[in-house]
Parts: C-alpha cells; sequence; structure tokens
DNA sequence: AAATTATGTAACTTGCAAGTTACATAAGGA
DNA sequence: TCCTTATGTAACTTGCAAGTTACATAATTT
C-alpha cells in the first residue's frame, strides 16, 4: 500500500548512514570539487581501489552522488537528492531556519586547506 | 590561525559520525517529542541500558542532545548546536543553498524575531 | 545507617562494516 | 585477435563500533 512513505525514510537512512563515514564525506568533499572518473577518485585515498568502489555504491545507493559511463570510465558526481534527503532529516527536529545563519556565515569563508 | 576553524570541523564530524547510527537517529526522533531522563529512553530500545548509555554520551559529544541532572536523575533533551552544525556540513556542497540562506539572514537581522 | 533507585563507567565480547586479494567483464588500442 | 586499461564484484579477513555484564557512585527513602 504506502510503501512510497515506509521507502522515503529508508532512502533517508540510507542517506544518514552513508554519511556517517569519514572516508565517504572526503569522497564527497573531492567530488564537491568536480566530477572524477573511479580510479581518480580511488588514487587520492590510503586504501584499496575496490575498498573506495564500495563505497562509491553505498554513495550511489544513498543517491549522494550519480555516475554515468564515458567509454571505460565511470565518472561520478555529486548528486543534490541525498543531501536533500539530508537536510529533511535535520528538519523534522528544527523545522524553522532561524539560528543558522550566525554559524553559516561565520563558516562559509576559507577551507581550502587539506 | 585559528585552531578554531580546525575544532570546528572535527566537531562536525562528530556531528555526522553521531547521525551515522540507527539507534541514535531514534533517540533523536524519541527525544523530539519532549524531553526524558536516561532510564525512560532506554526502556524505549531491546539493548542495554549502558548501551544506550554510551549512546547518549556521543550524542552529547556531538551536541545533539544535552543533560542536566535532576536529583538522582539525568534529563535530556535535543540540543540545537549539533544540528546547526550538521546542517552547515550538508550546505558546504551546495554554495546557492547557502546563497539562499545569506540571504533569509540580511532580510532578518535586525527584525530579531524568531 | 542501610536499602533503593538512577545513572555512568570499566572491562570484556562480538557482529558487522570496512578492508584485502583474486577474479570477471567490458571498452579501446596495437 | 590479443593486450591493456578501467571498473565492479565475489570471497575472505579483520578492526572497531556496539553490545554485554559487573561494578562504582550519588541521591533519595525508610
Amino acid at each position: 500500500m504506502h510503501e512510497a512513505a515506509a521507502s522515503l525514510y529508508d532512502e533517508q537512512d540510507l542517506v544518514m548512514e552513508a554519511l556517517g563515514n569519514d572516508v565517504r564525506r572526503a569522497i564527497l568533499r573531492l567530488l564537491a570539487e568536480g566530477e572524477l572518473p573511479a580510479g581518480r577518485i580511488a588514487e587520492r585515498f590510503p586504501i584499496s581501489r575496490p575498498a573506495v568502489s564500495k563505497h562509491l555504491r553505498l554513495l550511489s545507493q544513498a543517491q549522494l552522488v550519480s555516475h554515468e559511463a564515458d567509454g571505460v570510465r565511470h565518472i561520478y558526481r555529486l548528486n543534490r537528492a541525498g543531501f536533500d534527503r539530508g537536510r529533511v532529516w535535520l528538519d523534522q527536529f528544527w523545522p524553522d531556519a532561524l539560528g543558522r545563519f550566525k554559524l553559516l556565515a561565520e563558516n562559509t569563508y576559507e577551507r581550502g586547506n587539506g
């Protein structure tokens, strides 16, 4: 019957679960600079390529990234859908936006170091 | 430069890490209905009380909950700070969303309502 | 003061997420 | 066609997060 409602929460859970890992968060930050093929992503981490591939699969299932084949390469990029779901999840606790921009304003600048 | 920035991201990581567990997310949903003492929270879960206590500690470190002693009881409630950090983390990926909040902040700045 | 209640913590165990290696597949290039 | 490149997956291992039990502490109650 109402599988739509149930699957919505499942999808939100997939997002929150995926975001709860530092390697996956680092992959997202890397992709924030621009789309990349799977191999290039893996190069940036001290773990094996299959391990990164598995993280990419979880990120993809959570719709935090999307990917498309380009010849033999698979290009990954950020997918807004997952981030929106994460935001919806957070908003169930604090529906009003007020009080957020102070923190936001204080942290929208420099970050580039790594 | 300011180590405030570094520790901020550590704190964001604490939040995202804490939110990446379904028991902890369920605790937050429970506390969204109202504050509760530790024991009452533990009653609602099929795991042991010390296990819940440990989850509460992590949630507290992430500032997703706060707690205060009330006699022998420790009352837990949601803490806005952690949720704000979670949102800041999400918003770093979509600058246009940041712009939206900045605009909102500018328009609401001296009105002081909230 | 002794018993009870509510909680946190220490020490240990364990389940599973995250890692590894080995292999399969598919697209180009020589 | 065979070789190389790029990737995903299967099967197995392992590190650590999340669970357990036992104990310490502190505030009430009798």
